[in-house]
DNA sequence: AAGTGGTCTAGACCACGCT
DNA sequence: GCGTGGTCTAGACCACTTG
């Protein structure tokens, strides 16, 4: 066994909630423990990492019940791939356009390019089991594009880490908005629909803009999810450095 | 000792870590265990909280090591006066009720409720410069809201830190949707309008719910901006596509 | 009183980084 | 080979909710 077994459950019981409604009541940790045959402790952290998820509610005195809110996650730096993998789905992509253009002013201005250069433009269609999830529009400098090659249409930041442009931080702008009727057409949603943009930039570990990420998410299927905390204020004595 | 042992333990890791410098290896684990004089899974659960909140760094087969150089985790803990004095506006406030409520299935799983228990229910309509721009309902346990009196009209957070419930986590969810009849009225929009959707459930330091917050913005008015980092974990593993 | 999750024990074995 | 963290066991007791 390569993969932890508290990993192994933990995908089994996620998989198992998509088939129960929500609000749904798991099994005891007990029971659960007998039936994946392990112990209660290994059972248990399964059912930490679902809960920090947002997959099951813990109720003490009550149970564990199912939640699935839309599908989501992400505090951490995450692609669509991984968003979706980890609430049990299968993801897709269809490539609609690969072009090389002009940037827009906030292109421009997000990858701090120079007056004349180019980008890289590559248009996806994103899935989850099938159904269009996500409308996703990327950026990249053009000087990155070219030792990119096809690369960047089998996976655009693996591409980018084998020529050494790891992304290594991001930030993410995320605001509400409506369908275009290209977008309606493509995500299949009726015209008005809301969606969920989020606009992320994303760096090399030198802090050089690298990539720059325009998606737009169809609301009814998506959510974003994070545990926040209170700032840390602790180095309580000194920081000098 | 009501608190329990694993986060007692950390605490005194966490400010024996204070007075290390950067980089220093800590104890074993089985030292641990034997100098706070509890089993090893226990003190495991104190370095693995550490961990997720980035005090310290372990590496399987060389040790732990103390890493106060970071933080800045993504976006922190924030109250609404907070964010929007951070945008260079002025915040306001409109309390529109007060009630005491039975809650929905979904506060009551998220506020961990029994079955009897009932819910403060605080609407209040959020200004930045005058304008309106949010429309939040929150919820409070009743044995809290209890200890608050009309402190909680003011400032709840505040009012809840005051009886020694101070918010030191949150989960954070984030949807897009179209403002309700009542919202546009209120929020001053067309009817058809986006929204951004933010629900928080705020956790005390003992990892208790203590508040629950549903907050409609105005999605022309406001988005949010966050700036998010790689996961610590090894270098070169794992895939972001 | 019964059932649940929350905590804790006192060990075990493994994979890994080192020398 | 040695020490480290990572995983796992098979129980135990407690606090809590519910009938």
């Amino acid at each position: 066994m390569t993969t932890p077994k508290y990993l192994q459950i933990a995908e089994r019981i996620r998989t198992e909630c998509g088939t129960l409604h929500e609000g749904a009541q798991l099994p005891a940790e007990q029971e659960l423990a007998a039936a994946y045959r392990a112990s209660p402790m290994t059972v248990r952290r399964a059912l930490d990492l679902l809960q920090e998820q947002g997959v099951v509610t813990r109720i003490p005195g009550r149970g564990t019940f199912v939640r699935h809110g839309i599908i989501s996650k992400s505090s951490a730096l995450t692609s669509f791939t991984e968003d979706i993998t980890m609430r049990g789905m299968t993801p897709g992509t269809r490539v609609l356009g690969v072009d090389e253009v002009t940037p827009t002013s906030e292109v421009s201005r997000d990858l701090s390019l120079g007056r004349t250069e180019l980008v890289l433009q590559l248009e996806r269609l994103r899935f989850a089991d099938d159904e269009p999830i996500c409308l996703e529009v990327a950026h990249v400098p053009q000087r990155y594009a070219k030792a990119l090659g096809d690369s960047a249409l089998v996976s655009l930041h693996r591409g980018l880490a084998s020529i050494g442009l790891a992304p290594d931080s991001a930030t993410r702008r995320v605001h509400a908005a409506i369908v275009t009727d290209r977008q309606a057409t493509l995500l299949g949603v009726p015209p008005g629909s809301p969606t969920l943009n989020i606009i992320q930039v994303f760096f090399d570990e030198r802090g050089r803009p690298i990539q720059r990420s325009n998606a737009c998410f169809r609301a009814d299927r998506y959510e974003t999810y994070s545990r926040v905390r209170r700032a840390e204020n602790h180095p309580p004595t000194e920081e000098t450095e």
